[in-house]
DNA sequence: CCTTATTAGTAACATCTGTTACTATATGGA
DNA sequence: TCCATATAGTAACAGATGTTACTAATAAGG
């Protein structure tokens, strides 16, 4: 076997480069963590949400989200309110800062998006995109089997 | 920004996994890391090497390799002699457990490779792997450049 | 109600990982 | 030859991450 040619590696690999390319932006530029980019997209986009929500809109485990929370909370990005409904949980709301941070970085990352795509025909990206999917679909199979 | 249409988080989204479902071969059932999988493919692909040429054929950083050997050397799996050639460096070489080890894993992420990639036709995968080629290559670009 | 199970969130510990820097050896000019 | 620079490999520390288990609060079934 060739562990170069071996998809998962070439993917891996793929996915390094990307991660690599797109945290130049929000990491290095503004000292954001990928679980805190991830968080501060969802809440931009959904809004308030208490901790539990976030997992599943940004696929970090539980303790992930406490964490970034945490961080952010001291970098003044995020407020934590004691929840009306639920007295074990808080709502997150994101501050104006970070509003202001992710208008800033939305077209950076968008741009370097585009950028990562733009030698793709709008055929191959849908193709990329649906096979994509379907090897995601497939990968998550076996281990929901348990 | 829709963060669940975002292309790098739908990748790191793929790519984990695709990860998940290979390392359940490997480290699962054999206790392998990552790490310690690939310098073994390498190994028993390339033969005998020493711990620097591992780092170009893993895509691991030194360190990485360094307590990768570490541990395959405590669990038997390498041999590291003194380099005749050069008094810095040692030759790795897996033992005869590990190429047996090897010859049984291979069959097995082979077929799960197989598995992954067989909801596509020919035509798709070779698409999916130029496009990933080629979106690699504009991602590694930007940080070549510094 | 009441007791059992579940959920939200975090603490605490152990392990893993990244980074820096160090030792020993090798290489490449002046 | 000698000094500066580079390389192979690892140690040692700091910080990140995974895991377990805990507290407080809610839900669910008899």
């Amino acid at each position: 076997m060739k562990l170069q040619a071996f998809f998962p590696y070439q993917l891996a690999q793929l996915a390094e480069a990307v991660s690599r390319s797109v945290a130049s932006v929000y990491a290095d530029r503004f000292g954001l963590s990928r679980d805190e980019w991830r968080i501060l997209a969802a809440l931009a986009e959904q809004g308030q949400m208490q901790a539990s929500d976030l997992v599943p809109h940004t696929s970090l485990d539980k303790m992930q989200v406490s964490r970034a929370l945490g961080r952010m909370e001291t970098a003044g990005l995020i407020l934590r309110e004691p929840s009306p409904e639920d007295a074990r949980a808080r709502i997150v709301k994101p501050t104006t800062q970070a509003r202001r941070l992710y208008r800033k970085i939305v077209p950076m990352v968008e741009e370097r998006e585009a950028y990562l795509l733009q030698a793709l025909s709008t055929s191959e990206r849908e193709l990329l995109l649906r096979a994509m999917q379907t090897i995601r679909t497939r990968a998550m199979e076996q281990d929901a089997a348990q």
